[in-house]
DNA sequence: TTCGGCGATGTAAAGGATTACATTCACGCC
DNA sequence: GGCGTGAATGTAATCCTTTACATCGCCGAA
């Protein structure tokens, strides 16, 4: 039942344990052929260090906790992956946590945080748990934790993000190019301050071209289905192309406008944001604002592993670069 | 720097270290007043238990990894839900590991196992670690290791899933119902039980109503892309209907369609397997076979904590119920 | 009054690895 | 030959909790 423990690897090989924890841990530092030897003990007897009692003596759990919101959304899959790369380089594990958007939730994993469970946290939504104030108040800029996608400067966390305003201008700009002028949107939940720099941003850009007056706002919850039922509403005001705030609701919106008896892109077009990768397998293939997922991930680790580190990193705030990728599901505005 | 332990509690409350363990985890053993006292003194100090030396003593870590092959499908979202709920009702955290399919990753994540960093592993995928046999030998029926969603006999482990040939086969029923008769498949890798199933299934149902001969089979890796290169080439050959098993690939078949130049439902009929929450979304809404997600990973973790338990399971094979949810994909096949 | 029993609490021994510090030994140089 | 140096290894304290066992009162029964 019990497993094998360094006193029994280092009994077989003739040596202290202290060897035994150098040879795994610190090998230069062992000669040769004791080296060879304890590890061959090792392999033999099956031993694997117990984690909880390393962590025990050496206060690092070697991990990283990331949280998402929603870990159905594909988007965050991506996010995951590149954090996981990132990590894994630097010698942690990523345990990743889906909070549902539920505070409570995001209280229990910030937990593990104070803990000591985890060394560390990215979380990817907009709120940081109350629990983790005093530890923020406490440590400063050293406190372990980052923030990923989006970015809130109350926090006082750092963060990795795109520009949100200027991509969504982007996505709107280009509509207006198609000469449409009666845009819908949909948002996400205004909480949310990545729906809110996208809305500034929308607006913005239908500001410089004087059709602002025109736009007209949805608030969505960033499901096909709070889409599909906005986009319904805003097809019958007469708009000739709507943006929603991810793929997923743009997909609802396809849907409505289908269901409206409408064709997109011929008489409307649509617009969505993340790029999933099966965004260009949508019918229409979708236009949508990709974001460079896996490197969010990656930099975020690399932040955060930079304050475990004790290395003051050179920003805490980095902004990534967007690209708007156009595709079939938007197209000049039907005439007249 | 370093956080208050139960020894500053146990000094500042008037008690031994004892007494503060017993309020944290078997509060009845201790009288009304002292636990009152020490739970404002940990309150004040904000005391968490450290769980590296908990688990150190206990020989529990109270966590349960879930390693699933391909995190950016949203089916797995629902499983990781489902698991995630019914673990914190045992008590358990869920650690979510995405192995890409990847066996050296799968190999990292069961060394948790080994190490102790997790009491028991659910894989999703159908790889069971080698470094995993030497405990699975030791320990038998007790190790605490569940399979879900697939089943492979062989590896002798535990676990939850749908009957697949069954539900495979309900597909193709329904699609020679609606006189199909040159039907295409699009599996997952031959390596993968779950796909073979469905292919068994699939050809037993052709088999009855005699069009096995005509059954065009393809196989794919469960992505839109290879689905759509997949489709294109069955498209090309005539077919009226493509069973994808799984919902991406169905997409790719719809768009490989839409390619061609064939409107779905009326040229040609598509079938998915997951029914995932945006497949009414799809344009057209997806026809496909729903598992009952949440449930698969709610059992798998039941089964699992029985074993921690000690409990011998009732079953150590669970067969959920699938269900054909039939949308707009799917139509009478084209007259001639 | 005495004592068994019981509830509440304390004492101290694990649990397994890391690591500061101590020791040993071989080597080379004066 | 003596001694400093540095590499290799050993000794033992330490990390923080849990828990078996011991202790201490106190109450009720004899």
């Amino acid at each position: 039942m019990m497993s094998t423990t360094i006193i029994e690897v280092a009994a077989e090989a003739g040596v202290s344990t202290a060897t035994v924890s150098r040879v795994l841990s610190q090998p230069e530092r062992v000669a040769e052929t004791t080296r060879r030897r304890v590890l061959e003990v090792v392999d033999a007897l099956g031993y694997r260090p117990n984690v909880a009692a390393r962590s025990l003596r050496t206060l690092r759990a070697a991990k990283i906790l990331l949280t998402v919101p929603d870990i159905s959304n594909p988007f965050f899959a991506s996010v995951i992956r590149g954090a996981e790369e990132a990590a894994r380089d630097a010698g942690y594990a990523v345990v990743v946590g889906d909070t549902r958007h539920d505070p409570e939730v995001e209280d229990q994993y910030a937990e593990m945080l104070s803990r000591r469970e985890v060394d560390g946290l990215i979380f990817l939504g907009h709120r940081l748990p109350d629990s983790l104030t005093p530890l923020l108040e406490r440590k400063g800029n050293a406190a372990p934790i980052v923030n990923g996608c989006e970015y809130s400067p109350e926090l006082g966390v750092p963060s990795v993000h795109i520009d949100n305003a200027a991509a969504s201008s982007d996505a709107v700009e280009h509509l207006i190019a198609l000469n449409h002028r009666d845009i819908g949107i949909i948002t996400g939940p205004p909480i949310s301050p990545i729906s809110r720099d996208r809305l500034a941003g929308a607006m913005r850009a239908a500001e410089r071209h004087g059709v602002a007056d025109r736009l007209q706002v949805r608030v969505g919850d960033y499901s096909a289905c709070s889409a599909f039922v906005q986009a319904s509403a805003l097809i019958e005001r007469g708009v000739t192309a709507i943006f929603c705030f991810n793929d997923e609701m743009a997909l609802g919106a396809i849907s409505a406008a289908s269901q409206a008896g409408l064709s997109c892109p011929d008489q409307i077009s649509i617009v969505g944001f993340d790029d999933l990768p099966f965004a260009p397998y949508f019918q229409p293939a979708l236009t949508s604002v990709a974001q460079p997922k896996g490197l969010i991930g990656r930099r975020a680790v690399e932040l955060l592993v930079g304050i475990l580190r004790g290395v003051d990193p050179p920003d805490r705030q980095v902004t990534l670069e967007h690209k708007l990728v156009v595709r079939n599901s938007t197209g000049p505005a039907p005439l007249g």
